[in-house]
DNA sequence: ATTATATACGACAATAATTATCGGATATAA
DNA sequence: TTATATCCGATAATTATTGTCGTATATAAT
């Protein structure tokens, strides 16, 4: 419960990677992956998401791997996980009304007041926080 | 990620309800799952649960079920989820060593830095702001 | 040109966590 | 005695997460 996913964790490992290189420098999927023991493969896909989200620059061939392309100051953690991960929330209700007690429930509101401070506690921090 | 377990919303679900009654007045694990679409057996479970942490107080036999027993004002939302849920927090590798990245991880210091803050804005709430 | 090394990416498999079910026990009010 | 409730271990099903495989494409170096 209230956990990240590695998919989050491997990517913020692999951003601090990066932000600790001088900012031309690239790095490969399999450097990491050595490096911090991560599966290759499912590292792999991370950093193709996070090329996709336009938060890594892809070099491609020999010698090549990725580079930071975004200001991590920039992102918020609330930002940062939804891009990586999709809606954030601590219950589906709240972008999602496939639930059985929708209609009865009698702690929606209270929760959706908890979700908010949860929410905002995220975006009062960047991903450079993580990766600094 | 970062979402409550079913077994936390039911078991608020159920003391929101019985808070909402006079004091003295029994809730059956019947009543309550017919009333918020709960599945009756995971309620029982869930309901036991609470019983055995004396969050609420089981009154056996006929025309029996629970009422509460503790003050719900007096139990922060990181002590009622982890007497629920067991340990909290945004990874394992603060209270369980068994990550491959453990020994590398560059992320952890920071990560424990977030999770400290998520800690501290549940410890600041109630069972009772979710149950009022 | 050829080769080696990298990313790109869909489909699939394994694992783990969560959620749900079953069977049979005990307690007690009516 | 009976009906209704909690109690509780074992197990099954479902879902989410995590990990694997195969193949295609790009490009630097030789």
């Amino acid at each position: 419960m209230l956990k990240l996913t590695r998919k989050v964790e491997y990517a913020l490992i692999a951003l601090r990677h990066m932000q600790d290189k001088a900012p031309e420098l690239v790095s490969s999927t399999k450097e990491i992956a050595t490096q911090y023991n991560i599966p290759l493969e499912i590292l792999a896909k991370t950093l193709q998401h996070l090329a996709k989200e336009n938060i890594i620059e892809p070099i491609n061939g020999p010698r090549g791997g990725y580079r930071l392309k975004a200001q991590l100051g920039n992102i918020n953690l609330v930002e940062f996980f939804e891009r990586v991960e999709g809606p954030l929330g601590l219950s589906d209700c709240f972008y999602d009304s496939n639930c059985l007690q929708i209609d009865y429930c009698n702690i929606r509101t209270p929760i959706q007041r908890i979700n908010a401070n949860m929410i905002n506690m995220f975006r009062s921090m960047t991903v450079q926080d993580v990766t600094n």
